[in-house]
DNA sequence: AAGGCCCTGGGACAAATGTCACGGCCATCC
DNA sequence: GGATGGCCGTGACATTTGTCCCAGGGCCTT
């Protein structure tokens, strides 16, 4: 029965860290989608005495503004989100507020995901395997100016090779996901059917599958969608 | 097959007289797949006060043994897990352990799930959506004997109706998952193609859906697999 | 005993899918 | 300038998939 609800309203021992001036409290971000994830990652982040939790959502369209209201240090961040993506987003935070870490953290260590975060401008990526000390240890690391990354999933990263579907294969593919016959992709993505058997043809033999479903499932698996 | 009305939990007094023992701290078993939220879960329960975690584990088939070797008061289970699922467990767990109450906990709130939980006798089912505040509380109720269960997913659950497929029908669906050609499946259920192209067809028909890929999103969305 | 449902197969057919070869239109890079 | 490669489309073709018939056997319940 604690009251440990507050989502914003972070009051209470905190005054007292704050009153020596010197400025050597952390600010984070929690963007996580899963409520009871996001909650239970607040309340024990809060209990380090120089974590301060100055924004949680669960909404990817609202990482941007919110961080550029409570300027934080790091933000914390998780790849599918609804709305806009956790990877998304961090490049879009990198743009606009640079001095605040990006620390992915994500369900899958999709080697697509880890190059895409990089590329993004993430200082860190996390799988939510991990122990949940790794989590505070990571975020002083990349606070400290260093890259926090799993050291096997680098090397699965590296050896996967880069995407190699084209925009419009990405497209096609991503409309393909839950059983769209060909119609209805070519009118989601305005193509003539024909192109999208095409392209849906190209993205089978690129991935070395036979159909479209394994293709989708072979590109989801290295984070290329 | 008739137990769909009683869902709704009595509403009984709570003050339940631990008469003899005076058991006053529950043991809890938790076991959940994803390594952060396993460990963040089992610390912020540590933190109230008359909580023990006695076992913490990641995989289903350690599910039983560990509980028996422990003896908790209440078992927290995710659905999916490696090895047993835990809507398995739980039906085994009940068994082997009637004083022990399974409260499920999952990503999806999945009509069928919450339909197979409460035949293998759990008595709450909490989404992992919900503010963790949510978790201890349910764990009390369900220690005082009440049926924890989120209204929207009782009603969702209702509605959607039993599972409709067959055992066949789920054998092949289930098979077919990943793309698997009607070959593939054939020799994977041991069956002929021209029978698992029927047991396909009927159950795009049941779920009345276009393909095999819808029929297995529908089937999946609905909890039955 | 009769009806019902599931399991298992087969055959035939229309539709969807996957492949390939071919065009043309654009960029960019050497 | 020419080569390359992505984009967009067509037409033809073989294969796969989905549907609708059919039939027999087993196991229930009425």
């Amino acid at each position: 029965m604690n009251d440990a609800k507050g989502a914003e309203g972070v009051e209470g021992v905190e005054g007292v860290a704050e009153a020596e001036g010197t400025k050597d409290v952390i600010k984070l971000l929690l963007a996580e989608d899963q409520g009871m994830m996001r909650g239970a990652l607040a309340l024990l982040l809060g209990l380090e005495d120089d974590f301060e939790i100055v924004a949680q959502l669960g909404n990817g369209d609202e990482i941007v503004p919110r961080a550029l209201e409570t300027r934080p240090d790091v933000a914390l961040l998780d790849i599918e989100l609804p709305g806009r993506s956790g990877l998304d987003a961090a490049a879009a935070l990198r743009e606009a507020l640079p001095e605040c870490q990006v620390l992915i953290l994500t369900t899958f260590g999709r080697p697509g995901y880890l190059r895409r975060a990089m590329e993004a401008g993430a200082a860190g990526f996390l799988v939510k395997d991990g122990p949940v000390e790794e989590l505070a240890v990571a975020i002083r690391r990349v606070l400290a100016g260093e890259r926090v990354i799993d050291p096997g999933l680098a090397a699965a990263a590296l050896s996967a090779g880069p995407n190699p579907l084209t925009q419009r294969e990405r497209d096609v593919l991503s409309a393909a996901v839950d059983g769209a016959t060909v119609a209805d992709i070519a009118a989601k993505v305005h193509l003539s059917p024909a192109t999208v058997r095409n392209y849906l043809s190209s993205a089978i033999g690129k991935t070395q599958t036979r159909n479209r479903m394994e293709a989708v499932r072979a590109a989801r698996q290295n984070g290329w969608l």
